[in-house]
DNA sequence: TGTTTGATGTCAGTCGCTGTCATCAGCGTA
DNA sequence: TACGCTGATGACAGCGACTGACATCAAACA
């Protein structure tokens, strides 16, 4: 007979995610996720650095998916399209969990300090990317541009397949994304 | 006789930004900024949101030249162009202020909290900038991209123009991350 | 001269977050 | 079998960020 019920960090994100989304995320205390999960507010802490971190868990998976990825892309393929192959893979996994996502994101789009630090997990995956492609042998600054611009169109893509009704398959929003900046970046 | 020493906000500033370089922004307390510009803690709150947002007090007028630099712009230059002579126009502001945007930029770089804050108001200037696109016709998700584009532009040139030791000219650091960009998107 | 205004001070309170120590089922080991 | 160790959790005290409510009082205004 285990001394506690398993899996304490799943029920921390469950309760979390739904209490953000029922009352707001300021509007819920981390004493209620936790009595919500079982568990006290000291544990919350134990397991997630701050209120925010519990609906990034999966942040460090992407990164490893989108790095790992781009690694093995083709050495033939332009660094832009390579980083462009990776941000399709990952694509390909958030539209798997595709109602949780747009569940998560309409938590996030709701509230400025969510939104901050979805932004710096955009930063870290750039930075990830870009160490990636130095180690492709891309120069600097052409590696963090690349990195930047890609993240870039991963942002727009999956902000249009978030709020779209219809629902449009998402590493094919990347791809049309990736033509678009081409096309805008492209001399006149 | 005034009834107080003017300026309140410029002594918490000046204030706020010697303690977070000298002690770090954690291991500053909002009473010892107040302390500092002689002023107390409840007053700070009246002029800032928050601990970080005293850092970003200029972002509003950044953003205001960035945006109408971007509208007066000729309707012959393309997008991506005319976003690019706006933030050479902002790279020129932040240039002119140049002891004080580095050691602004040294506190902030120090700090994750810090950086996270300096991400969306990043992140807003992408949206004012991509709005005044669309206003000069350019639809989505074009007007989206290039502004986003141009942004990462500017947050590569600013990143090494504040690393630098020798002071290279930021405008052109701007230009020259313009033209790796285009290069980089450029299909082989 | 009386009134209003606006920036500030004071104080109490909530909540995010941390350090510290206690608890106790399961595990390995003698 | 008995014993000690481990690791996840609970309990509790405390700090600092931030807020709401009320008081103050010089300056501007009627």
């Amino acid at each position: 007979m285990a001394r506690w019920e398993p899996d304490a960090r799943g029920r921390l994100e469950q309760a979390a995610l739904a209490l953000y989304g029922e009352r707001g995320f300021e509007q819920t205390t981390v004493a209620e996720i936790a009595a919500r999960a079982g568990l006290t507010e000291r544990t919350f802490f134990r397991h997630y650095a701050d209120k925010r971190e519990v609906l990034f868990a999966g942040a460090g998976s992407l990164q490893d998916l989108l790095v790992n990825t781009l690694a093995d892309a083709s050495d033939a393929a332009a660094p832009i399209d390579a980083v462009a192959s990776a941000l399709e893979a990952a694509g390909v996994l958030l539209q798997e969990r595709g109602d949780f996502a747009r569940q998560r994101q309409a938590v996030i789009a709701a509230n400025t300090e969510l939104r901050e630090r979805e932004l710096i997990k955009m930063a870290s995956l750039a930075t990830a990317l870009a160490g990636t492609l130095r180690r492709r042998g891309v120069k600097e600054p052409a590696a963090s541009l690349t990195a930047e611009a890609g993240i870039a169109v991963f942002r727009v893509a999956f902000e249009s397949w978030v709020v779209e009704p219809t629902q449009r398959d998402l590493p094919q929003l990347i791809r049309d994304s990736m033509n678009e900046l081409k096309a805008v970046t492209a001399g006149t």
